[in-house]
DNA sequence: CTGGGGAAGGGGCCC
DNA sequence: TGGGCCCCTTCCCCA
């Protein structure tokens, strides 16, 4: 354990200010406090609680304090000082190592393990370690170690070796041993329940780098003896996070590292050295390890820096040729503007050999250096995910709630999909993706006009008009024709809505004219979008909207949001998430995406402690401790305190967003804007009618429907309980009001579904 | 078993 | 770059 003695030395290692801390711990009154303080620290680390700071060790990621890492090496202390995720070189410290190191760090304890296992760190290794990571105490700690069982010389040796370089018996000089355990499950089967195991008491702290402490550990390498324990931490990782959750397993998926701080994940390694170049020569060479001068060190780092990575320089198959020709990747890398500083979206691999591809990644895209993406690599992509998916990874994959499955390995989904979301290759961009599962959305679903993600469904006609599924080999020809459905959205007797095309950046619906794309928003279709925009492509709103995009009919104020939006119609997206591959067309997207892998939820709620990823959600949630329900059903009465339930519920109230129109078993069904607004020109073609006469007739009902319960029963299937409540039998519900039938609707269309359940 | 509501997760995208 | 809002979806509970 730390204990005093070692705080003091630490305050003076580390020039802390105010030379009473000496003093004050030598005065400290109770004097269990420095033990119980960092028995709670560990405990928390071992849940993950105020944990701050991930730490990348090969494909092993672990959680930490920067409080605590800082105050015990320079090193890391540069390190978490503006990071949030720190990539350590796995060439200098193994997962394995450094899994006893944090244990050291945070408990004061130096795990020997047993030298003749094969996946136990020994202390040549911590050594070397240690003396990389500056942790001067364990270097000492180390070395007394090894004197005293005669193993330690002084000289540098394997802990300072690329793994890579170590003889596949990880013998090393035939003295030290660095074990670099194959990265292993950690997460048994179940463990998603929620099963909570108390942390560590303070007499569990013992000395084994395999003990259930290690919670800190998103992915840490693991005994392969048996399955680990479950911990807090790996249960609060959503299910999407593209592991192998099950027990003895291993994990199949790549694991990333990922930065989620405020800045933008770049340029570590520059800060990275400049907090070397800051630190004071003097301040570096006295805490230089014995094993490598403070320029040996130092430069050694520098180098590794400077070779564009902290490892990938020892990994030289694992940057595949980066040829770019992708236009945009061209332009974007030409430019200096759009970097793109994630990895192709890795794929798991069966292959032992191509586990090591992962690593480059991670350090890519943590030092956010510019990375040519192009269609090869988006090939290679498809390629590895082709041929990596294994039975065993499909299974993974679909295990995974809802949205990852998006990445669809087993169906080839991801190959086409991924890069194309489903919903990109239909060229919507609105990304379905939590349904897709990885294949195109059905044509005419939500869209755009440009198709031009999925070209091989329509030939030479790459951009297809959604709304009537016409293709066009160019741009310009579907544009011409996109114009005569603005113009028919002009003209008011054009159809309502055909295209739907408006500047309101929503995808346009075309689920139908008299669909719910508008039902939430409780406007009228044709009255105005929710954004309360024009609905119309051209006119005053070009205007406002000088910036249009080329692809589409939407426009923009600034050139900025259109580069945004233009993303949205890549055939790439360029912000790949590094763990899961899959993509997203902003750069915050995918931190968000990044957030929920790792189940960061900085807004906590301080009523029940429920935490979230958003600020929105928590405001939502909050709803529920105060009991505010502001979203109102404008045709029940219905409160909610999520706008998007009161959406659902007013689905319900639209027959399953049916719109108005006779719906599949051949009934009448008024929607629920149509019941509200003037009815649209499509409804009232479709009911037979003029567009004058059953608006008249639409409002009539409306009336009735917004003055009366019963007559908004009328309007809606009447449950027999509800007319019971009203006092009706279902005969009685007949004389209820209603909007005149149409006589030129087939009979069977008159008849007014009132009573079968919706 | 089914449908509706509550609550929440996640992605898109404009600002 | 992040906030905010929208949308879709899922899960759970309950009637």
């Amino acid at each position: 354990m730390i204990m005093k003695g070692d705080l003091e030395r630490m305050a003076e290692e580390f020039g802390h200010p105010g030379g009473g801390l000496k003093t004050m711990l030598d005065a400290m009154e109770v004097p269990s406090h420095a033990r119980h303080l960092l028995l709670q620290l560990n405990t928390q680390r071992t849940k993950g609680f105020l944990c701050d700071v991930i730490i990348v060790v090969q494909n092993a990621l672990f959680r930490a304090h920067k409080n605590i890492l800082a105050a015990s090496s320079l090193y890391l202390k540069s390190l978490v000082v503006h990071d949030n995720l720190i990539n350590l070189d796995h060439e200098m410290v193994s997962p394995g190592v450094f899994r006893v190191i944090l244990d050291y760090i945070y408990t004061g304890r130096l795990s020997e393990g047993d030298p003749t296992s094969p996946t136990e760190p020994n202390i040549g290794a911590v050594l070397a370690a240690a003396s990389y990571l500056q942790l001067l105490d364990l270097v000492a700690l180390c070395k007394k170690k090894l004197k005293r069982t005669g193993k330690y010389h002084l000289r540098p040796t394997a802990g300072f070796l690329p793994y890579s370089k170590i003889g596949p018996s990880g013998v090393v000089g035939g003295r030290l041993r660095v074990s670099t355990p194959v990265i292993q499950p950690c997460f048994p089967s179940g463990v998603m329940g929620g099963h909570t195991p108390r942390g560590p008491q303070l007499d569990e702290l013992q000395p084994h780098p395999l003990l259930p402490h290690h919670a800190g550990e998103l992915f840490a390498p693991v005994s392969t003896q048996g399955p680990q324990p479950y911990t807090p931490t790996q249960a609060a990782l959503p299910p999407q996070t593209g592991l192998r959750l099950a027990s003895n397993d291993r994990i199949c998926s790549p694991i990333y590292g990922l930065d989620l701080s405020k800045k933008s994940p770049g340029s570590q390694s520059q800060q990275h050295l400049s907090h070397h170049d800051e630190e004071p020569e003097g301040e570096l060479s006295h805490r230089t390890s014995p094993m490598l001068s403070p320029r040996e060190s130092a430069g050694k780092m520098e180098a590794m820096h400077r070779a564009g990575s902290l490892t990938p320089h020892s990994f030289p198959l694992l940057n595949p040729p980066l040829a770019s020709h992708h236009p945009h990747l061209q332009r974007s890398n030409s430019q200096g503007q759009e970097p793109y500083p994630c990895p192709p979206s890795p794929e798991p691999s069966e292959e032992p050999g191509e586990r090591g591809r992962e690593v480059p990644s991670i350090y890519r895209w943590v030092k956010n250096e510019p990375m040519p993406y192009n269609v090869e690599d988006e090939d290679e992509d498809e390629d590895e995910e082709d041929s990596g998916g294994t039975a065993e990874q499909d299974k993974e994959v679909h295990h995974h709630k809802n949205g990852e499955e998006k990445l669809n390995l087993s169906e080839g989904g991801y190959g086409r999909g991924m890069n194309c979301d489903g919903e990109d290759e239909n060229g919507t961009g609105s990304e379905e993706t939590g349904s897709s599962e990885g294949r195109p959305s059905p044509p005419g679903a939500r869209g755009r006009y440009h198709m031009p993600y999925e070209p091989e469904s329509f030939g030479d006609n790459l951009y297809v008009c959604i709304p009537c599924d016409k293709g066009f080999p160019s741009s310009e020809q579907l544009n011409a024709h996109v114009e005569t459905h603005a113009e028919e959205e002009l003209n008011p007797g054009g159809e309502l809505d055909s295209s739907n095309s408006n500047s309101t950046g929503k995808p346009a619906n075309t689920n139908g004219p008299a669909s719910l794309n508008n039902t939430g928003s409780l406007h009228s279709p044709f009255l105005e979008s929710k954004s309360g925009q024009n609905l119309h492509p051209m006119g005053i709103g070009e205007m406002i909207r000088p910036y249009r995009c080329s692809s589409c009919e939407k426009s923009y104020k600034d050139p900025a949001t259109l580069r945004q939006h233009e993303k949205t119609h890549w055939l790439t997206r360029p912000y790949p998430c590094s763990i899961c591959g899959k993509k997203f067309t902003q750069r915050g997207t995918m931190t968000r995406h990044m957030r929920s892998h790792l189940g960061l939820k900085p807004f906590a709620c301080d009523a029940c402690g429920m935490r979230f990823t958003r600020q929105y959600r928590l405001t939502e949630h909050m709803r529920i401790h105060s009991g505010e329900k502001p979203y109102e059903c404008q045709v029940c009465g219905g409160k909610f305190a999520q706008q998007r339930n009161l959406i659902s519920h007013m689905k319900m109230h639209s027959s399953g967003g049916a719109g108005t129109g006779i719906g599949a078993d051949g009934k009448l069904k008024i929607d629920f804007c149509e019941s509200i607004y003037p009815l649209s020109k499509y409804a009232a073609e479709h009911l037979g009618l003029k567009q004058e006469k059953a608006s008249e007739l639409l409002a009539q009902a409306s009336q009735h429907l917004l003055a009366d319960a019963k007559a908004i029963e009328s309007l809606y299937p009447l449950s027999k309980l509800t007319a019971e409540h009203l006092g009706l039998t279902h005969d009685k519900m007949d004389v209820l009001p209603l909007p005149p039938i149409p006589q030129s609707l087939p009979a069977e269309a008159r008849t007014i579904d009132r009573y079968s359940p919706s």
